[in-house]
DNA sequence: ACATCTCCTTTACACTTTCTTTACATGTAA
DNA sequence: TTACATGTAAAGAAAGTGTAAAGGAGATGT
């Protein structure tokens, strides 16, 4: 399973260029000339990308401005990628959530070394965390070497949990990471979730070894 | 508390322009032109850096077997800054766990941009106040290294005090903290949970080591 | 389309933990 | 001393948690 790379780059000839280098290395690339396309379509799939790299040159809208709202709902990395050089616009795209800055012209391999740079510090799909381990691909985690059968929900939140070790988490938020809204207080569904995840992961729930209530407040998971 | 950053540069007017540049953004910079002390000092303080910048151009070694010396035994952001710009450099310094790579000359405001966009988005969620130690994200609090089984309001209440040290807080401003709103003077529940955080902490309310009671107001903490 | 299966949510109730109140002993300032 | 403040044990009230069981919603297979 390659990598996939968001590649935003208003000049089509520049774009195909910098896309086919990134697939010879292996990446997937997703490209668009338009920003508002390229918005929409990683708003539907904020977590399928964990690199973009956004031309500052493009029509419809600014490309500070895509900078800053990309960042807004998505986590992943931003490569700016600009013909300016000037030290102003480095300032303005950092503060705005980029991670990085390439001047154009570059070499396209600087380019690479950089996205490989950033994923090798963020760990590739399968990860061990504990004694568990994940494939976020696959959708699989398993327990001291045995695969967990677990739903789709389930598999969610002990990620969430995983991914965040020892951090607490309310019932609100976890509702809120698989269903986007809706939390009320009286609602016992993450309470049940957990149930069956601790059932699964064979945690007692009086005195659990992995996922611990967190009085008050909710959940979280320790290592 | 500023942030501390290690620069291993060989060019001294080199050094105390970015050292002074880095020191006006309110970095705390530690700078050395030999390598081996650098190594030296970072070994026997490897978390206390969290970004280090490394000049290429080094005697006694060669500025890439620094790169991955550091690597080998820390896991510091790597910044390398190099008057050679060959793409061949790049790789090397990639491939030896650089985490960026800066060609001289470069403008020292770029470096600070590059070191605020990766500390903005690794913080640190750890932090030490006196004897106690706080991780906000896990709820948990420790003193003198033991962790302290505290019920949330005791863990609001002690992070409040301990975020203000010395500061007295009245009985209403404390219970305010937690409930909202709703205090009355006969109300004894903030006693009663400071009562039961000085016998967790272990704090004689005869002669209290940390939370102290300010007759007629409320109580403080000291350090 | 239909029956079936799987998973998600809701409800209900037993149980646990925490919070608040009460009561009284002790301590402090004037 | 007097008048309040503070410390805290103990009991009661309140709130949170675990989960069985039942109902529902959607997916899957035929």
């Amino acid at each position: 399973m390659s990598e996939k790379i968001l590649l935003i780059e208003d000049d089509l000839e520049m774009s195909s260029l910098i896309g086919d280098y990134l697939q010879n290395y292996d990446f997937e690339v997703q490209a668009f000339d338009k920003p508002k396309e390229a918005l929409a379509h990683l708003k539907t799939n904020p977590t399928q990308y964990r690199v973009v790299v956004l031309d500052l040159m493009l029509p419809q809208m600014d490309g500070f401005d895509v900078c800053k709202e990309i960042r807004s709902f998505c986590d992943a990395h931003i490569i700016i990628s600009s013909a300016r050089n000037e030290l102003s616009d480095k300032i303005l795209g950092y503060g705005l959530g980029a991670d990085d800055y390439l001047a154009k012209p570059y070499e396209p391999r600087e380019l690479v070394l950089k996205i490989n740079s950033y994923l090798r510090r963020n760990v590739p799909t399968k990860k061990k965390i504990g004694d568990f381990e994940i494939d976020e691909a696959k959708m699989e985690v398993s327990l001291e070497g045995y695969l967990l059968d677990l739903t789709k929900i389930e598999f969610d939140i002990l990620l969430l949990l995983l991914s965040n070790q020892g951090k607490v988490f309310s019932r609100e938020v976890i509702f809120n990471a698989i269903n986007g809204i809706g939390y009320n207080s009286k609602d016992r569904t993450v309470d049940m979730h957990i149930s069956n995840l601790r059932a699964k992961i064979g945690d007692d729930p009086k005195n659990p070894k992995y996922i611990k209530s967190v009085w008050g407040i909710g959940y979280k998971l320790v290592g």
